[in-house]
DNA sequence: GGGCAATCCGTGAACGTTCACGGGAGCGTT
DNA sequence: AACGCTCCCGTGAACGTTCACGGATTGCCC
């Protein structure tokens, strides 16, 4: 009512002066600090109210360096892949006391981009996926601790947590070709070009087994449920003898699995299906998913610890323990 | 190597001293500002670089106050519904250049003690959900906005997102009767002692179609997958004729779907399920779940929006404008 | 009544950055 | 030669809080 200029904000000089006492005293009664009296306390604690005092976060931040926060980055938090690593991530930054500051890229390089602009001057470590290259990360990062999940880095720059699937896929595999499966096709993902990793160890599994795989069987999904609805129709469609598909991950075999019930194909008997990341959504739906499974959870734990130690300057976690292994977790749709 | 003592920050003054101008000069090269010549402004690149100079936060934040941070509260990120709540949370905290810190409190006191308690420091303004009276928010949230999402404040200190299901509940009644149903049995939360309202509208529902509901057709289910198994199971227990079910949310609803599917049962011809969310999940089960379904994400976003408007004064949303509708999303389960 | 804790409170300094302002160097014009 | 303009660059102040220190008052004991 009365300021139409600016509102200048209430400082602890104000609610000082309000209350009859210095600014020192002021900190005092709102740090629950000793040498104060209890009726002055409750005086300033009165002013402060009165006044609608709160203390800036930066000017204490300034002064007492206690405070820690991170950001996190996903591209796509509906995608409950990434939820479950953000779950992680939160739960292993709570323990430290740490804040997270969340970043939803929406899988979009230009989100992605302007996220690495304001981040570098926001947090003191960096978790989670990105597309550009290493160089990029480096140039906005502003030198602040990186930590990578799912992603091998290419320069000592910056931290990875990894997965490592091979033994997971050959048990999958293992599994198909004992059930007597001999054409078996594969659901991967359609960001980059070149073939996924996954692929390489579904390829070398079959090739142990002395499978052929057929290029046609490979099929380019994207990350979405309907994503891989849309890949297994088109999957059938030129090639419909293959009777097993081992898939990218859960999100796009759940797609298969939803595709294979209208194209009228039981699961696992006409058709069996192989997810990857054993997400708790595969145990919801009919019939449950099977699937090479990691602990994605851990991902965001494992994160955020290393990002701890590069943070406080201790000894970073080796590269060995920077990796999750996967394990098959055999349920109905295989 | 060799500090053995304190790491003492790189601060602007190193950089200005090691680059040979002053700290304004070098504050100029780091912001990309005029008034600088190219050459020194490389000069002090580098020099910063060679330093691992990174500004402070802090003390950026203290003297130009435009990065404003808002605090998102949920009970428990893994449960797809506030994961949706979050999604748009963050989509319009994006939009105003917003940065979001999440506190997952696990469903737990204590912890949304503990977030309650350091938030108030850390935020401009608060976002989500709290199980806490009224009282004690305002005394932990320091003055700052708050605004609470699916739930009425008693007290004009907050601003809350409500949703008004009346309508979509009556939607689903309706059609139950008209499908025949007349023993219709409903899955309740488990987190209060009162009935939820949403219990209230079916309940009001039922009336007005002239249906009896036997309390004991109404179970408490905690809000979990197997907890809305365990509730099915325990409702037809008691009271096998019962014929259709609505569930207080989705997730009840799925692991409804899920035992009954264990009991042998088909949906819906010999029970029909119908869920309160809309979640994206409800596509992917088998049959996909019958829902009285809300924007979640308009509930974050309306959630952001009015926050803004308490942060920068401008004049909040009216009442009517805070609420969120529901409408009957039929799909297969009824 | 002097000494001595104990209790409470206030003053300068510091945290690290940006803003507002002033000023010097170089060049061209009158 | 004086003036003005452009282009750079530097200096004090300010942002709002806490820390380290010192001082004042009170009460108690010998």
């Amino acid at each position: 009512m009365s300021s139409s200029t600016e509102p200048r904000r209430v400082t602890i000089h104000d609610v000082a002066r309000s209350a009859g006492v210095s600014r020192q005293t002021v900190s005092r009664a709102l740090n629950d600090k000793a040498e104060i009296d209890g009726s002055t306390k409750q005086r300033v604690l009165d002013a402060a109210r009165e006044l609608g005092y709160r203390p800036s976060r930066f000017a204490r931040g300034l002064v007492r360096q206690d405070t820690t926060t991170i950001g996190l980055v996903v591209p796509d938090l509906l995608n409950p892949f990434f939820t479950e690593v953000a779950s992680g991530a939160l739960q292993a930054a709570r323990a430290r006391g740490w804040h997270v500051v969340v970043y939803d890229t929406a899988d979009d390089v230009e989100q992605e981009l302007a996220t690495l602009r304001v981040i570098g001057s926001q947090v003191d470590a960096v978790v989670g996926y990105f597309s550009r290259s290493d160089e990029d990360l480096d140039r906005f990062t502003q030198g602040i601790p990186v930590v990578l999940i799912g992603r091998e880095p290419r320069t000592p720059r910056f931290s990875g947590i990894s997965i490592d699937g091979e033994d997971g896929v050959r048990e999958a595999v293992a599994h198909l070709v004992e059930r007597g499966h001999r054409r078996i096709g594969m659901l991967d993902h359609d960001r980059r070009p070149e073939p996924s990793i996954r692929q390489t160890w579904f390829l070398r599994a079959a090739a142990e087994h002395g499978l052929a795989v057929a290029p046609g069987w490979i099929t380019r999904a994207a990350q979405t449920v309907d994503g891989g609805g849309a890949a297994l129709a088109t999957l059938l469609a030129a090639h419909p003898d293959v009777t097993a598909v081992f898939a990218f991950n859960d999100v796009i075999a759940i797609g298969a699995l939803r595709e294979a019930r209208r194209f009228g194909l039981r699961v696992p008997d006409d058709l069996a299906v192989i997810g990857f990341d054993g997400l708790a959504l595969g145990t919801l739906v009919e019939p449950e998913l099977s699937s090479v499974a990691i602990d994605t959870r851990a991902l965001g734990t494992l994160a955020v610890d290393q990002a701890a130690r590069l943070v406080t300057g201790a000894a970073p976690l080796e590269p060995a323990e920077l990796i999750v292994r996967a394990a098959l977790h055999l349920r109905e749709s295989a």
